[in-house]
Order: C-alpha cells, then structure tokens, then sequence
DNA sequence: AATAGTATTGCAAACGTTTTCATTAATCTT
DNA sequence: AAGATTAATGAAAACGTTTGCAATACTATT
C-alpha cells in the first residue's frame, strides 16, 4: 500500500516529498496555526503517504516531555493493584500520556531499581504504591526532580503528593464494626507487614481500636497469610481450630476474607452465625459470594483515576502545586457479620 | 547529599568533573574494556556525586533500541490479563527491556491508536492480545516493520508470531467434558464475540463440537454476560429459570462460571447433582470456590513468561526467526461437573 | 505607488548521546 | 635505542527533532 525503501522515513524525508523544509514539516505538527492551509495539506498527505510517526525521543531532546509516566506497583497479578492501574492508565492516556509500568514484587530494593530504570526513560513523572519507600529512592527523586507521587496511600503529612484513602481508618471501621457487633475475642489474619505499609497501617490501627475498647489479641489469635485464597483459608482454619475458637475473623484484604470464609465452611461452621468474617478492601466479586462479604471499601477506581487526573495536571502546570487527596471510606456491611452469640 | 545545581546533569557534566572527554565517559557505559581502570574509577566516582542518570532516548538516537516493549491489551482489569502481564513485564525485564503498557477496552479502533502511539516512542516490540486485528494495525505494523507478536491465542497459520493455547481445542475440550458425562441439554454463556477472537473460537468450537455430537443448542439456551460475576449470574438465573432447565451450564470463561454457579445456588440448585457448571481458563481462585470449578486450564503465567523470553530473543537477535509456540491445555475436574440426571 | 505591517517559510544551532577516526602515550622488539 | 605495536583518549560528526532569527512574499494603508 504505502511503500517505503527503509525504515529512515524521517521529517526530512516527509520535507522532500512536500518540497518544503524540515522546519515547516515541525511546524505543521506543533504549531499549525503557523503553517499556511496550502502547505498543510500538501504535508499531510506525504505523511500519509510515507507513513511517517513522529519521534518522541527526538522530540525529547528539545525539552519537550517525553509523554510517559511511570508507575511502579508492588504486583500486577492483584485484583486491587489492576483496578488501580486500569484506572490510572486510562486518566493519563486522557491527557496524552504512555503509562511506563513496573513492578517490584513488594521489595523496596528492587523498587528503587524500577524507579531508576524509569528515569533512563526519562518519564514525566513518577507514582508509586504506598508512602514507604527507600531512602534512595527518595534520594533519587529528589536529586532528579523528577515529579512524583503516592497512591494508595492518604496521610497529610505525607513527604510526596498522595491520592489515597487511610489505611489506619480503614482498619479502625472495621475493628469498630466488629465490637458494635459484640464481638470480643477476635482473630486477626494479615499478611506479612514489611515493607507494605498499607497492611501495617491497618494492623497497628486494627489493634489500637480494639485496645481502647479494652480487647486484647493474644498472640495466638492472629496469623499470617500472603495474597491468596488458599493460604488464607488454610490460616483461618488453623484459628478456628482452636478449642474456644474467636467469634470473629478480622482479614487484612478481601483476598484473605474470603479465604478465611471458605475456611470457615469447610469446617462446616456457619457464617455469620457461628463466626463473624469481614475484610477490607471491596474487591471485585466481594460482593457476590455468597455470603456477600463484609468489609470497609476503598474505592480503587476512583483513587487510580483521581491520581492519574490530578498528577498529569500537576506535571503539565508550571506552579507544580502539590496535593494531598483523601478518598473516603466506606463501611459495606453484607452478610459475613453478625452479632457475637 | 549529592547537591547540584539544575536538572542538566549529562555526561558532559560527568565529562567535566571527571576531567575527561565526554568519548571517555561514553565508553566506560558501553564498553568498560576500552578505558583504563584508573579512569573508569574516576568516572565511576563522578557519576555518583552528581546523581547522574543515563539518557536513553539520546542513546536511541543512535540506533541504539530504546529497551522497551509495548503490550496492548482489550483490559488490565481482568484476572487472566493481569497474570499475563505479570508474567511478560518479569520476562522482558529480565531482559533489560521496560513495559510500555496500552489498553483498548475491546474496542480494534482504539487498539490502532494505541499500537500508534507506542510506535512514537520507538518501543523495539509490541505485544498484541490476540490474533484479530484490524486491517490499519497490520498495515502499521508491518510498514514500520516493528517486530509484533500475538499472545494467548494460537494458530499454526497466524500472521504473527504467537504464544499461546488453541481456544478452539478449549472450547472443544470443555464440549467433550460435558459429552462424556451424558449431557445432551446444555446452556451456553458467552461474552460478546465482537472483536473478541478468544470467546468466538472457543463458542463456534464448542457448537461444532456438539453438532458433531447429534446436540444442538437452540438460541434460548444461549446468553450473553459481560465479563462480571454479577451479570453472569443474572444469566445463569435466567437460563436455568426455563421450564425444563438445561442439565450443564458451559461457560465462556472462569468468571462467567463463577457467577454461573452463584447464581444456580441463589436458585437453590446443587451442583453438580442438578445441573453442571464448567469455565474455560481456570483463573486464580478458580480452584478455592466451593465446590471447586471445573473448568479448562489455560496456563496463562506459562503463556506470558514464555512470550516475554521468546520476544525478547526474538528483538535482539539478527536473524528474526518466526516463532509459533501452543501451549497445553489441561482439563481440570474439580467438583461443579457430574453426570447427567 | 511607496511604506509598513503581517504571514509564511527556510537556515542553522541546539539537545545528549555514540562512534569513527586521529592522536598521543605506553609497551614491546630486536 | 629506534621503530613498531598496542592501549587509551579526544575531536568531531551524526542521530531526528524544535525553534529563534532572518528572509521573503504578501496585504493593507495612506
């Protein structure tokens, strides 16, 4: 159809199929208010006819943006991570930009080997998961300048701009849920904390509720389990085995609640009856299991696709206003809690 | 820590604090061979007190690959795609190469445009879902003579090069399960085939394999659901609220199964002594629900990891081999599948 | 019809690298 | 100890764009 010799189909090349100059060819493309109706025309068509695409790395050179932001998330494979990133992706690509996309497998050393090979890329911008980063990676922004963000995350003393909801109330509406229920020995099952300080946040405010409200979880009540069903449903059993079991199970994500249900039926005990599950999280599908699970929602969507508008807005503008974005929580009571016997 | 003066740290200004020329400092990057020990240290030295970051789309001016790959994809959000990226962006990290991510939302138009603007920023590769695609991509992809490949779906006469599963044979393999078991009346749930080469494979290999079979499927045993667990399980309703009811629900994929199978026990149906329930795809969690899903395994880590690898090879080596690579199914019986009343 | 704008275009420098070629310094041969 | 290799470095051109400035060709004004 449109044959070409190489791949060498450059501006000037599109400039000597139009017998104009490279410069007017520029033109055409970033300023064509500047270039006559005529010549415009005559441009277009050698570029369809080449079947030119622009250079952005070229483009790069002059100080223009490169176009891309990148996003370095803990794991792809997640349905809350794919939610945010969906979201997110779809926000910049409104504004024009490539999502550059990394992941780190919740290794913070790794983390900052992302974040620089991003760099090499020379992204617009930067966003990470969370607000626990290395000290080089902070370092390394900061030396950079290049922008960055936090999703996930909501904290107003946060060092980095952030959209986010906090983690510490989402784990205090649902300790606070599960004691308006009644329930007074409760099972924890969160998963490892390190270097994942959404988890840790929710812990150590799950915790600190129930100890204001004079509930303390012995050490043998709380149990640790890494994203999936599987294991967590092997974790709650280990917690419902024992001789007076909790009335409750407190689940660090909807991954892990629902485990922990399953678990609870396969040791044919009844939910909400004989144990009480809620989760924090909202996932996709929490709502259709039956029984429809219970648990303190954040709103992935929305916090991806905030982040993605308000952090092209932010790289765009030459003030670089930081910002600070809570997005509420919500308690989703459905059927996986009910008042302790 | 490492104080400078404006954004502009390149290798001149390495050049400069190094006192060398910025050839020398070229070199020490590319070829370490070719520079004394004693300046590589200096050089080593200045690179870090000035924080300095190499350029690449500088680098790729000069022929040099940019190191990175595109990925298009109909969604993100969407358990069996995710597993696929995951396992692509490892693979072709391991390779040095970074992720350039795209979705499209089903939609061949938007796939164009995406594939589009990829090639602006010069990726070395772009990764396709599927093996339909529009007239335009095709044209792109061959004009600008960017290697392509076509993931998740096999074909011994594709275009592309691919990796992935037969979905015909899936769609014939979850036909001849339910076959085998005695089942001559049997609902189909699919999403739209519309652009969706994967679900219209599988759905016309599954007709055929029926007919050949002496079962027909009138249209009222057929719906559409979107891929969501709720709407699927309004379909499922809606099939097995027929007068008499089909005795095996076959499902275009895992989540359509999922909420298949709610919605029969929202009916206060067994399975599968009542009516039997198989996927196609066997996602994460697949094998927890109660009873375990039936279903067809399509290995899609297996599938994302061996494209990226294969890819990456494929990019850097001269000769450019063409590669198809099929990847097994597998039927995994688990407990929604039985045999017909 | 001459003057002053204004619209359109081209020239050339610049961006941050890599690489070829040339130059210098160091080491080896005999 | 002189000539011949070899190792290490630098100078400059090249990559594909954008853009400030200069040049040209119009159009409007009087």
């Amino acid at each position: 159809m449109a044959p070409k010799q190489k791949g060498n189909v450059d501006i000037v090349a599109v400039a000597k199929a139009a017998k104009v100059s490279p410069s007017t060819v520029s033109r055409t493309f970033n300023h064509p208010d500047l270039v006559s109706p005529a010549t415009r025309k005559k441009i277009t068509r050698a570029v369809q006819k080449l079947g030119y695409v622009r250079n952005r790395a070229a483009q790069m050179m002059h100080g223009k943006r490169s176009g891309t932001i990148g996003l370095v998330v803990p794991t792809i494979n997640h349905a809350i991570f794919a939610e945010v990133i969906q979201a997110f992706s779809d926000a910049i690509d409104q504004a024009g930009f490539t999502l550059l996309l990394a992941s780190h497998g919740y290794d913070l050393e790794r983390e900052y080997e992302m974040v620089r090979k991003l760099m090499e890329h020379r992204v617009d911008g930067v966003a990470l998961i969370g607000l626990e980063h290395s000290e080089a990676t902070s370092r390394l922004i900061a030396q950079q300048e290049t922008p960055a963000m936090a999703i996930w995350n909501y904290a107003e003393d946060s060092e980095l701009p952030c959209v986010g909801a906090d983690n510490r109330l989402a784990g205090r509406m649902a300790a606070e849920h599960l004691l308006e229920l009644g329930h007074r020995d409760i099972g924890l099952i969160f998963p490892d904390t390190r270097g994942n300080d959404r988890a840790q946040y929710r812990l150590s405010s799950v915790m600190e509720t129930l100890q204001e409200n004079g509930v303390s979880v012995p050490e043998y009540r709380m149990s640790e389990a890494p994203y999936s069903v599987a294991q967590a449903k092997l974790a709650a059993i280990s917690l419902l085995s024992a001789r007076a079991r909790p009335t409750a199970l407190l689940c660090g994500n909807d991954v892990i609640a629902q485990g922990a249900l399953y678990g609870a039926q396969s040791r044919g005990l009844r939910v909400p009856e004989d144990v009480s599950i809620i989760g924090i999280g909202d996932f996709k599908g929490s709502a259709d299991i039956e029984p429809g699970l219970t648990t303190i929602r954040i709103p992935a969507e929305t916090i991806g696709s905030l982040a993605g508008k308000r952090f092209t807005a932010y790289i765009t503008s030459d003030t670089r206003e930081p910002f600070r974005l809570r997005c509420g929580l919500e308690s989703i009571v459905r059927g996986t809690t009910g008042s302790a016997a």
